[in-house]
DNA sequence: GACGATTGTGTTGTGTGCAACTTAGTTGCG
DNA sequence: CGCAACTAAGTTGCACACAACACAATCGTC
């Protein structure tokens, strides 16, 4: 713990400082998406494909729900998404047995095959953030507070 | 300077550790998004056309190129945004006359009166990040950083 | 078993974000 | 001067992101 920041930090300095960590975390965001998009152009994926990717790649066929809930993304993304997918031959939809509300998102053998030629990315990435890796976790745990207290309000 | 990380951090958690850090930036730059939605509500502003009334409040009147600069945005993302402010009364379009290939945007009475409506705004979203202000300014110099580092790659 | 509430998915409409292109105006160089 | 290169803004097309709504299947309660 330091020191209850001392001078009590005018009112000008705040607000200009939200508006430079909103501005940092937008500009931010997009510049990640620029240097995805460069990654992923040979793979034919958008980085939010990507991200679907990585969850069907980690965890197994699942419902579209599941999906959402570890992107937080709705069906209003999701399903255009998805369908892009699987026109792209990636990913196959399957009517659920049990429950015939629920859509079970499969792998193809394109999608599975896939995940080889995805493999360099990631560390590409990491390179491009010139962070180090102290630094990462520093921020994937200011991000998550954020988003938490956020996801509160 | 900390020590080297001395673990030499094996490949897997790396891996992690770059998914987790884009999917916290994915999410924490929409989870603003959301609750600057909901602030802006009553304004009619959504977050990037708030983001633009910003730059013109603090700046005052100036060519779309500038803005762009500022925002990191481009004319396709500006042109119809700066037409939506326009049709809502808050902005006025105006050909340079030094540089007739230029459109200086300025406020209307309507748009340097919603300055007011806004001023409460930042504190709101200030208080939703549940940050102290020292971590807030870690997180934009970190922020800063990357989207840096990212722009060189 | 009947029926209202809930749930999982999909659709529609609006607003970004960006690549690629167009148009009009400006600049530089022979 | 004349013309090519460049620049500012706008347009088009595609892909998110999300609110609001539609619909069918399921569940809970009686």
């Amino acid at each position: 713990m330091t020191r209850p920041t001392s001078p009590p930090v005018p009112d000008a300095e705040l607000l200009r400082l939200d508006h430079q960590v909103c501005f940092s975390l937008h500009a931010a965001s997009r510049a990640f998406g620029s240097v995805y998009r460069d990654a992923l152009k040979d793979l034919g994926l958008t980085y939010p494909q990507y991200l679907v990717m990585l969850v069907l790649w980690e965890h197994g066929p699942q419902p579209v729900k599941t999906i959402g809930e570890q992107l937080r993304l709705d069906s209003g993304t999701l399903s255009p998404l998805l369908k892009r997918l699987e026109t792209a031959g990636l990913v196959r939809r399957e009517r659920s047995a049990e429950d015939e509300r629920s859509v079970t998102i499969h792998l193809t053998d394109a999608g599975e095959e896939l995940r080889e030629r995805a493999l360099p990315v990631p560390r590409r990435m990491l390179a491009a953030t010139g962070l180090t890796v102290d630094e990462l976790r520093t921020l994937r745990g200011l991000l998550g507070r954020v988003t938490s207290a956020l996801d509160d309000a």
